[in-house]
DNA sequence: CTGTTAGCGCATTCAT
DNA sequence: ATGAATGCGCTAACAG
């Protein structure tokens, strides 16, 4: 910057204004100084800039697992909206470990960025000196319990009350739900819905027929087979979980039992490769990207001060859709019966 | 740290000097010390201390579509290696655009990140500056052309080779092959491996059964209705992208063709569903993780100053591993003779 | 071993 | 409208 001041024969308060168009400077200055920015091949240094304002124009997201199709589509959203206005983002995979979430929320800290996103893992409660300090911080799709926080996620609630509707309006009574761990709001959630739809229509939830495990398809694919052999077995199946829905079908086609004239399954999460199973399934389809856009937005806000609502934070639900396709029919109990048709899309 | 240094009645040098260890300091002085900052509460600011050593300990991974199966691992290998070793990372998706993919190196360039792995999108040129500077940069999957680079990807030719080998050792006399663009090396390399094998065993390479499109499932559809519609049509296809197999079995599955008994498919990469299809898809799986991790070995190798071998580079070329499972089976126009058999997984 | 000091590159007063 | 000077928080000489 000491080159292109004396390049271009100013002050580098000169240079410094017409790089951030902070305070006027007149056009023919504005023209050297930017004749000897290209000369000199200049690139204002991001480093020593955040060191005196303060600010990194960094934000972080942590997640829990990249590899989850869950993800990624959230990540692009946030960053795009990110990258936008300006904003690099950091990406931290907790790898579901709450310790290794702390560890990264502590060097996110001394690298000061500007902001955090995240996807809370289980048990972790290393955000809440975050949160209690006024850290920007807004949570995705997983939300801590009993903090009032910024968030933005699927209203799993409606979400999990649309998929057992959906079961139950096809004539099922016996559905079972395979989810993963209920400290994880997203989880917890589905099966209150689930639970709520059930109870509207007097029918019984088991408690053989709920199932609760980590988010493997091998997880899955067991809970499919323990569930399937019960007597009597469900018609009806919710996975909660987009790997523990490939688990589920695995059994399904070793026990060959016919989906959807036998079981009917709907999952949460819909990537391409639904539609390509036979049959192509029903899902639920989270609407991620515009969570990750939406989650930005809201951490903008709070990056510029603007305070949520003290003591409940600003919490924002968005609905997830149902996607009706070929692994969800009629009950075999009601076969023949007139029942709402469903609609395919 | 003033805070600190007083609080503990020592210098500001003698702070840095336990935060670092990069000085030895006696027993006492470090625990008081240590005291001082947990009684503040301090973090040691990594922005001033990056705008004093010149290193930010963050590095950059470039990637063209985190949307895509193969990419989530890619990063997470990466990922992992760098936070072992100290360094955060800074996504950025260049959504398949060159100039997004530019606007991005710049900004990474400005923020002084001390490295970037990079998936190259086409017909980009952005790196070439880069490269030419000796900046720490290592290419990633996707290669550029005409460059001495430090890169690190599956041996693709020898991956196309394979597919190829798999369905001619089972009889298939007529392959088709649909990829990406050309200009990425991936697609190039497997394209060529596939020919080579062809021409070793003096099987013809009719033009119509190359298709070359986008990475998108509906083009791989379309390419397989086309292709199927040939006259002859392939017994054998090959997919050097995860989407457009996708679209290929859906092309497969609307025209009722038996697979493998009429036709035989397979695919790069092997996420989970691979193993949901019916029937199980025949897969070439990438070393995806591997290759994260090697990267940032290699990066970091560069960032430390050791140098790749002057106007070659340094590449590292790892296996694809082939996984035969139900797609592939004996050419139709062979039944019953006897050929090799493959062994299932 | 420890304290003092001089910048790293920039944004921002405050004069002019 | 412009320039000179100050310091953001830290590390790395250097002197003790």
């Amino acid at each position: 910057m000491r080159d292109v001041a004396r390049l271009a024969g100013v002050s580098v308060a000169t240079v410094s204004a017409v790089v951030n168009g902070s305070v006027p400077v007149s056009a023919e200055r504005t023209r050297k100084v930017r004749d000897a920015m290209d000369a000199l091949d200049y690139h204002p240094d991001h480093v020593a800039r955040s060191l005196k304002t303060g600010r990194t124009n960094v934000i972080a997201m942590v997640i829990p697992d990249i590899t989850n199709v869950f993800f990624p589509e959230l990540v692009r959203g946030a960053e795009e909206a990110a990258n936008q206005a300006g904003y690099s983002v950091i990406l931290c995979d907790s790898n579901e470990d709450p310790a290794q979430e702390r560890r990264h929320l502590d060097t996110l800290f001394a690298r000061r960025v500007d902001g955090v996103l995240i996807a809370c893992t289980d048990a972790s409660t290393a955000y809440e000196s975050l949160v209690r300090r006024r850290f920007p911080i807004v949570f995705v799709d997983r939300l801590p319990q009993g903090l009032a926080v910024s968030a933005v996620s699927t209203d799993n609630v409606d979400a999990g009350y649309q998929a057992a509707r959906h079961l139950i309006d096809l004539g099922h009574e016996r559905i079972a739900i395979v989810t993963g761990n209920l400290r994880l709001s997203t989880h917890a959630g589905r099966l209150e819905g689930f639970r709520r739809a059930m109870q509207e229509h007097h029918l019984p939830v088991r408690d053989e027929y709920v199932r609760v495990g980590d988010l493997q398809a091998s997880t899955g694919y067991r809970f499919g087979l323990e569930l399937l052999g019960l007597d009597p077995p469900p018609t009806g199946l919710i996975s909660s979980n987009n790997r523990m829905l490939l688990g589920l079908m695995r059994a399904i086609r070793e026990l060959s039992l016919p989906c959807p004239e036998q079981v009917s399954v709907i999952g949460f999460d819909d990537p391409v490769w639904t539609g390509n199973f036979s049959p192509r399934l029903t899902t639920l389809a989270q609407p991620t990207y515009e969570i990750g856009r939406c989650a930005f937005a809201m951490l903008q806000r709070r990056m510029r001060g603007e305070p949520e609502a003290p003591g409940v934070g600003e919490v924002s639900l968005l609905k997830a859709e149902l996607r009706v396709r070929e692994s969800t029919a009629a009950s075999p109990s009601r076969e023949g019966e007139m029942l709402r048709p469903a609609v395919s899309i």
